[in-house]
DNA sequence: ATATCCATGTTAAGAATATAACGAGTATTG
DNA sequence: CAATACTCGTTATATTCTTAACATGGATAT
């Protein structure tokens, strides 16, 4: 551990991850880096390669366990453990996403919520009060949210975003209209827009 | 025009043009590659280069002019043209997309939605009748919808695609938790949960 | 008008990433 | 129980992507 791990290779286990749930709900118990990597269209080697920045999974001749490789693989991104995740951003966007954790998702625990219309501040969202803004800037003092979803415009993000030093937050959801940068916490900027383009691109660009 | 460039600089296009249209509405008229590298903590040198793909847009000993280099990247990405949209699923996250496109995006237009919940078909969103599955995939033949967004579970979304061959859509934004490949269309694969489970990796490898 | 500065487009070098090759060890088959 | 087929982990090669270097030509200043 420790030691550095390309951003291509982290980008993957997720996918990784997904093939090989979906193929033990198959009952498939195991599975060869070329079946693995013609259902997910890569090489047998880049699989190989990856895997073997964390270790030796796999045994010859055999193949990988789908069980055991999707729980080393969910260990290495740290899906063995809870974390506790804190919404800013109730809207829609900000609801679809709680829906799914809740539904999906069980160790991501929603801890907190944010908004600051005046129409939403103290209802409930999935049994959960939703603070305004000042409220919620006392609640993350608190020290227990690992992870802070931003899920609202981009000013009152990047006002929030000002405040984190010293509240433990390690990692930031960003799904902004701006990227963020924030020193000593991971941001992930999601820009659902840009997806959006780049796809417009490619649709003018079919063979 | 027709010659290949990589997935690599067409993911970055996006995001050069959001930091233009950002400098434009500041007042800022001209930029060269190192003022812009510095904002969006990219070598100057992969920008001249990626934009070189596509032609010279600048002037040397000046710079690019902000306006026009935006101009000149959407019509890249094929943003001077509209395109006709449909959603199948109508649910949080399908409204909140929907929202955001009416908002924010003039080159997209909504113009068929498909849900097949029973509470949710005959009503409207938007100012667009929600369809029943069947209803829609008679919507589909119609020949005028470019862009196919799934934001409904993998099960309803993958029977629909089944049914895109010949309905000139050519692009399909896919929310779902599953991959899809479609022959002869391009797909794009969002995979929100991906995103947040890259960003576990990385909160617990924090330097 | 002339000289200096700037910043491009482009070519060359370097770094990172992906693919192929292969030796070693396990499972399977007859 | 021997022989064959598999498939891993790993090393080597190939490819792709990124960064640096530089010559050219326009902009700016005096």
């Amino acid at each position: 551990m420790g030691n550095y791990i390309s951003d291509a290779v982290i980008k993957r286990l997720p996918r990784y991850r997904r093939y090989l749930r979906n193929l033990e709900k198959s009952g498939v118990s195991r599975v060869s880096s070329k079946e693995l990597g013609e259902m997910m269209d890569v090489t047998a080697s880049q699989i190989r390669q990856d895997l073997n920045h964390f270790g030796g999974f796999g045994q010859q001749g055999y193949g990988y366990g789908v069980a055991e490789l999707g729980n080393s693989l969910e260990q290495i991104m740290g899906l063995d453990k809870t974390y506790n995740i804190a919404f800013i951003g109730c809207g829609r966007l900000g609801q679809a996403l709680i829906g799914y954790l809740n539904g999906n998702e069980p160790h991501y625990k929603i801890v907190a919520l944010c908004d600051n219309r005046p129409e939403l501040a103290g209802t409930e969202i999935a049994g959960i009060k939703v603070m305004d803004k000042e409220e919620f800037k006392v609640r993350m003092r608190k020290g227990d949210i690992d992870i802070l979803a931003l899920t609202a415009p981009a000013r009152i993000a990047d006002e929030v975003a000002g405040d984190l030093e010293g509240t433990g937050i390690r990692g930031v959801w960003n799904f902004g209209h701006t990227d963020i940068t924030i020193k000593g916490v991971h941001v992930m900027n999601v820009h659902l827009s840009d997806s959006l383009h780049a796809l417009t691109y490619y649709i003018n660009h079919l063979d």
